[in-house]
DNA sequence: AATCAATGTTGACAGTGTCAAGATTGGAGC
DNA sequence: GCTCCAATCTTGACACTGTCAACATTGATT
């Protein structure tokens, strides 16, 4: 048991925990009777801070979102043309999860991003590194002088998402990432 | 209880109601103990037949994995070329993991499919997909009269998959599905 | 007919998520 | 300072899970 009965920071401890029991030993290796210990709490104690395991997760989730998110928008800084900053996008996206697997298969692993939205609270928007790529999109439309409906926007969006977050997925898979570099990316983002 | 003591086909049966359960109300409320009373056995049955709940898992991954070949290998058959045939490979994964998003989630949410293939014992050569795809991308070159060494090949051949795979991620996601066909596929497919 | 390996049952164990009831606390208002 | 309340934490319980050991039942082989 802690000094003080009140712990003073206890959710923020409990996703702390949480996210190093996955990185230690995958999620499935993941409960809230161990998390609660690691913060040495009761096994209750989350209790006051999640209404469920699942919302300790998606508070996992977004902690672990937010850390890509700093890796995309620095990839993104100081590129000048749209372009290049898609393409860095595309290996960022790609080298973080093939750097993380253990985190890829836990964002993307049990529930779909959709899913995962719907249960996150704080971004209520959207996912940030989609908006992130939207964004990059719109300028690329405009430095090339491209004119394209609503519909065609989203469609060729969600495509070039498509490609990126399945390399990334493949990348995930042992033996590929040191056999592999999508050097000719580009080709296949913008067509 | 059954009428008799032994069931007599207790192994497939398991992984019918296993699937089953699945596909009513998802991976996470498959247990052994409900599989097992859903074939009129105790709970400690199947250890008979699976060593571990994760090898029972692999067998219906397994049973899955071969009703996805069998619409693979319809959609192949007929094609005249190559690329063709390349092509209705792509659709129908992606189509068929529309229509299944469970099916999707099962197979490739928890575990990479690298980790897939090791736990496997019947498919010990490769991932039956992987391998169709292969074979219509030799096909492909083939006929297209192109030369690439075994190391290109094999890099191009994962980022087809990688792309396809991506598509198919996306398009089991929510309202996605609807709203998107991926009619320029070929485009992105065989650069 | 006897025997044995395969198959199925029963009972137990530790671990899990979750909830209800109560204990402890810091801080707001007096 | 004191009271009181809401937030926080503990304790104890419940049903459910995967797994194992010991035992029961069976079909097939000898």
């Amino acid at each position: 048991m802690a000094d003080t009965y009140h712990h003073g920071n206890l959710r923020q401890a409990l996703i702390d925990a949480g996210i190093k029991i996955i990185n230690e030993s995958g999620e499935e290796n993941l409960s809230l009777r161990k998390v609660a210990a690691a913060c040495n709490v009761s096994h209750a104690a989350p209790y006051a801070h999640f209404k469920d395991k699942e919302e300790l997760i998606n508070a996992i989730k977004n902690n672990v979102t937010e850390r890509f998110m700093e890796e995309l928008e620095t990839a993104v800084n100081g590129k000048i043309s749209a372009d290049e900053a898609i393409i860095a996008m595309g290996k960022t996206y790609v080298t973080f999860f093939s750097n993380n697997p253990d985190y890829y298969v836990f964002l993307f692993g049990k529930q779909n991003i959709t899913a995962h939205l719907q249960m996150n609270k704080e971004y209520k928007n959207d996912y940030p590194p989609f908006l992130l790529l939207r964004r990059m999109y719109l300028k690329h439309l405009e430095e090339s002088g491209q004119e394209k409906t609503f519909e065609e926007q989203e469609i060729e969006l969600i495509k070039i998402w498509s490609i990126v977050h399945g390399m990334a997925s493949i990348a995930c898979m042992k033996g590929i990432k040191s056999s592999i570099d999508w050097n000719n990316l580009d080709e296949r983002l913008l067509v």
